[in-house]
DNA sequence: CGCCTTATTGAACCCCATCAATATCTGTGG
DNA sequence: CCACAGATATTGATGGGGTTCAATAAGGCG
C-alpha cells in the first residue's frame, strides 16, 4: 500500500512527484526513489483546458499519464453518432490501456485537467522490473471494474431521476481527492462538465437531464448557482434517491 | 503469454490441469510446474447445475474459482428486486475479487457449470511469489474492463432490438472457447441462459426480449429451435444490426 | 398425460425522447 | 460597463419505444 511512504520527504524524488505523491495514492508510489526518479526524466506535467482530447477512440498509444487535477471523461461513439461516457477518471487516476496498442475508448478532458504524461515504452518497461507496479495497475483496474459494473447498474435499471442523483452522489463523493469520504453529510462542489456530457454518462437526453436537476432542486434535495455550483444539504437523502 | 507452454506435457501436472491448459489459456498459465502442483493440492472441480449460487452479493470470499465450461453470470439486485446482470464469464476466465473481503456481485451459475475451484488464501500467497500471476490477472481485468465498457454503450445508448442483436452476437463469438473467433460467417448454440437472465443483462423486460427474438427470427437474421437453439446464418449481418 | 415453469403474444399506458421555443450564461469587443 | 453573439441550459408540447398488465402457448419433466 505504501512501501515507498518514507521516500516522500527524502529530497532525491523530482519535485513535480513530491507534490503529487504527498496528497494522491497513485501507481507511482509503488517505485523506489531510483525508478520514480528514472521515469521522471522522461515525465512531463501538463494543463489542459476542457474539451481536449487526450486519445482518439481507435488511435495508436504512445503514452500514458496520471490525472493530478480535474477530471478525464472516456467515452465511446457509435457510427450514427450516439455517444456514451464509459468512465471517469479522477485524481489521482491512471489514464491508459497497457498490453494494447490502440484504445478502445476517446480519453477526453471533461474539465480543465493537469496530467503527469509519460510515454508508454518507459512505464511498460519499469512494470517488467518492478512487480509492485502491476500490483498498483491491477488494483486500480479492479477498482474500476467495480466501478464500471456500479455504473452497468445504473444504466440498465434506474429511472431518470435515480440516474441524475447517482451522478451527483458520484461527483459529490469523488471530486475532491483531499477529503477522501468525508464524514459530513453536507456537500459543495461544481460540476465538473456540461448537461451534454451528463446525459452521454447516463444515457439520457440533454432535456431529461435538465428537467430532473430542476425536480431535485424543487425537491430541495439540491441548490445551485448558476448552472454549474451545486450544493447537497444532506448526502444521505441524494443517495437514498440515488438507489430508489 | 506463455511461459510455460512447455511444461504442458510434462507428466508432473496435475492432470486436471493438463486437461484444462491443453485447451485454454487461463491464468494457471502462469505458473511453472512446482507452483502449479502446489496449488492443485487445494484444488477440487465440480459441476454446478444452473441456478447454483456461487458467491453472494456483499458475502464475504473464501475461494477462487477458474471457469472450465458453462456459463457463470455476476449481478447486482437493488433493494426493490431490480436487477441487472454485469458480467458474464466464460471458459477458461478467473472468477474472483482479490484485494477484498467480500463480493460486489452475485455470481451465479447461468448454465450447467464446471469449475475448477481454489482456497483464496492459497492464490493470494501465490501471487506474492509468482509476480507472473499478477500480470495474467491484470491482463484479465483490462479485458474484463474492456467488456463492461462496451456493454455499458449497448445499456446506454442501443435500442431493443440492438441490444439484443449485441446479446445474440456476445454468445455466438464466445460460448464456444475451443474454436476461437471461427472465420466462418456462420454459427449454431444452444443460448445458455433463459429469457428473465436475458432480459436482466440488457436492461430490458422479458417481453420486450422475447418480441425482439420474434422480430430478428421473422426478419431472417436468425432460426430458432426450441426456445433454446439459435442458428445464425450470417454473423456480419447479426453484428451489423448490433451495431446500428 | 398433466403439471409447472418458461416463453410468446396482445392491449393500454407511461416515461423519456424528440421537436421547438425561450432563457441564461460566457466571453468578447465597442 | 454594457451590448451583443454564440454556446449552453431550461421549459413546453407531442409522440413513440418499451413497460406493464393480462392472457395464451409452448417446453420440460415427473
Amino acid at each position: 500500500m505504501s512501501e515507498s511512504r518514507q521516500d516522500i520527504h527524502n529530497s532525491d524524488v523530482p519535485t513535480l512527484c513530491r507534490a503529487c505523491e504527498a496528497r494522491h495514492n497513485g501507481i507511482c508510489g509503488a517505485l523506489r526513489t531510483d525508478e520514480l526518479l528514472r521515469l521522471s526524466r522522461h515525465t512531463t506535467s501538463r494543463r489542459v483546458p476542457a474539451g481536449t482530447e487526450l486519445v482518439g477512440e481507435a488511435e495508436n498509444i504512445e503514452t500514458y499519464a496520471n490525472v493530478l487535477s480535474g477530471v478525464v471523461k472516456l467515452s465511446k461513439v457509435m457510427a450514427d453518432g450516439r455517444q456514451q461516457i464509459v468512465g471517469l477518471q479522477f485524481a489521482p487516476d491512471f489514464v491508459g490501456r497497457p498490453f494494447q496498442e490502440s484504445s478502445k475508448v476517446c480519453a477526453e478532458a471533461a474539465s480543465d485537467v493537469t496530467l503527469c504524461i509519460f510515454p508508454k515504452r518507459s512505464l511498460d518497461a519499469m512494470m517488467v522490473e518492478a512487480p509492485g507496479l502491476e500490483h498498483r495497475l491491477l488494483r486500480q483496474s479492479l477498482n474500476e471494474l467495480d466501478d464500471a459494473r456500479e455504473w452497468m447498474l445504473t444504466l440498465g435499471r434506474k429511472t431518470a431521476e435515480e440516474k441524475v442523483a447517482s451522478f451527483l452522489h458520484l461527483i459529490a463523493t469523488h471530486i475532491d481527492p483531499e477529503k477522501q469520504v468525508a464524514r459530513t453529510n453536507r456537500a459543495a462542489f461544481d460540476l465538473p462538465m456540461t448537461r451534454a456530457d451528463i446525459a452521454d454518462f447516463l444515457g439520457l437526453t440533454i432535456e431529461t437531464v435538465s428537467r430532473q436537476i430542476t425536480k431535485l432542486r424543487k425537491a430541495g434535495v439540491i441548490e445551485i448557482e448558476g448552472t454549474r455550483h451545486v450544493t447537497v444539504p444532506d448526502i444521505a437523502e441524494l443517495e437514498a434517491i440515488a438507489n430508489g
